[in-house]
DNA sequence: AAGCCGTGATCGGGTTTTCCGATCAATACC
DNA sequence: GGTATTGATCGGAAAACCCGATCACGGCTT
């Protein structure tokens, strides 16, 4: 048994099509039949059932994932348990939206390291599917992020939401933006849904930017309106280039704690979620 | 990572030496050291401190311990779990100490069925040591087995115990039984140090079984004494050829049942503790 | 009905990995 | 100082793995 195998069966298992696999993998999609067919035979089982129109699991398939889950999950948690860097007494693998990182990431270690100086923290700004795939294997602890993916192995729990706020190069006044000038957020599938319904006539803008940072980067280099996080509005118009626009909208992002189901109750991770809530309490 | 890779650690981590590690394993010893490299390679951490004066494990050595135990356990769930007889729900697999499965087993799987209608049974006679590994590999859901053999892993109960008398061809006094004409059992440990204790001079007879059921057996081939389960001596003395020995000590085996500490609290694995241990109520 | 597209299986080959047997260097013990 | 035992290392044989191409089959369109 190879986690190789374990990885192929769980993406077939989504996927349903072999080719599909192959590509996501970036393997041919002969080394899936095989893969598939070297665990089969490991198992002692038929784990697909093949037809020319689609794959699908058969009962022993379904039984297996989970298993197959559980196997990858814990092979992921043993392989970072055993290090833990020298003075800690264990290590957590945080995750945090990348929005969010530049922003809250200083304040928030800071608190979890004084409530928690035992322990060793090792963070990774990503995006929400990415860290929720991490959490399920195991390679993330915990994590902070917009978009929740749901998942039966993945617990979310509301934290708070932070608010963005429109800015501009060039006028106070929402009636004056024009989509020629404007910087279109997509943080986040909700966010993007909230900000076109608020702001119809600025959707059609030509830059799209899925990223707080990027925004504020065009918008210094360019000129321009486009909205970003309330604190680095705040922070840049009080360096005098950018006007806040008053009457815009503010849009709120909600944002969550994921955890893996199977650390819902420990007191650590109870205690995580309690520090980042705190922050827009 | 693979199965393999596994077994090599952790027999490795409990013989603590390449040479009898790749005896065991049937493999050589350098086929252990590439393994032990290539599992240090894949978890990115030297697992086993090597001198020239033995092996020992490191600090990532003792902390990947469990997690091997937990995969290699995970892994031999998985293959059983996903193949269930049809029309049954589940599998259960049990394992039962040889010397007990001609006489109680019938009783125990009929009571258990009766129960639990709808759990498949697989059942293996095996010995006590065999059993200890089987459950700590997953192979086995639970044993009744007369040696517990003391594991981190694993969760003994006391349900009883089974009595052996002594019967014989020949003479219902024990002073007149002697060595030469003598079956000395070692059913287990326990019971051989028992034995020996109460009976010192039949100690040093000429034949020693390990199975009531060879007891009998060669008792009926060639006469002479021996102990045998209590049911079985009453089954001989009423077929007329054998004497029930009534002075000599009844022999009283402790008997336990195992499961995996994973399984401890599990309703049904509670079920079926108790209806062996109603067995010697 | 014929042709086309998409499905997974299969085959030949080259590459990589795995394993063994032998040997080596270093230590423990006598 | 020998001898036995420890794990590491090397070379070659065997096996496993992966890819690319092709095949057989079913569903769809024309």
């Amino acid at each position: 048994m190879q986690i190789d195998l374990l990885d192929t069966f769980l993406d077939l298992a989504e996927t349903r099509s072999f080719h599909r696999t192959a590509e996501r993998l970036r393997i041919t999609q002969s080394t899936v039949s095989a893969r598939v067919t070297a665990l089969e035979q490991a198992v002692g089982s038929r784990l697909f059932d093949r037809s020319r129109a689609g794959t699908d699991l058969t009962p022993e398939g379904k039984r297996f994932e989970p298993h197959a889950r559980a196997l990858r999950h814990e092979w992921n948690e043993a392989k970072r348990r055993i290090q833990i860097p020298q003075g800690a007494s264990q290590l957590m693998r945080l995750g945090i939206q990348n929005d969010l990182a530049a922003v809250y990431l200083g304040d928030w270690v800071a608190r979890f390291r004084a409530v928690l100086p035992e322990t060793a923290f090792y963070i990774e700004p990503d995006y929400s599917n990415q860290m929720c795939a991490d959490l399920l294997t195991g390679i993330l602890d915990f994590a902070v992020m917009f978009s929740p993916k749901p998942h039966p192995d993945l617990h979310f729990e509301s934290v708070g939401d932070v608010t963005y706020r429109m800015i501009s190069t060039e006028t106070p006044r929402l009636a004056e933006i024009t989509p020629a000038r404007f910087v279109f957020a997509h943080f986040s599938p909700a966010f993007e849904e909230m900000h076109r319904q608020l702001t119809p006539d600025l959707a059609t803008a030509a830059v799209s930017v899925g990223q707080s940072g990027s925004v504020v980067s065009l918008l210094t280099a360019m000129g321009g309106s486009g909205y970003v996080l309330e604190k680095t509005a705040a922070d840049l118009v009080a360096g005098g280039r950018f006007l806040m626009v008053e009457d815009a909208p503010d849009l709120r992002q909600p944002v969550f704690a994921a955890i893996h189901i199977r650390h819902r109750t420990l007191p650590l991770h109870r205690k995580l979620t309690q520090l980042v809530a705190r922050n827009f309490g």
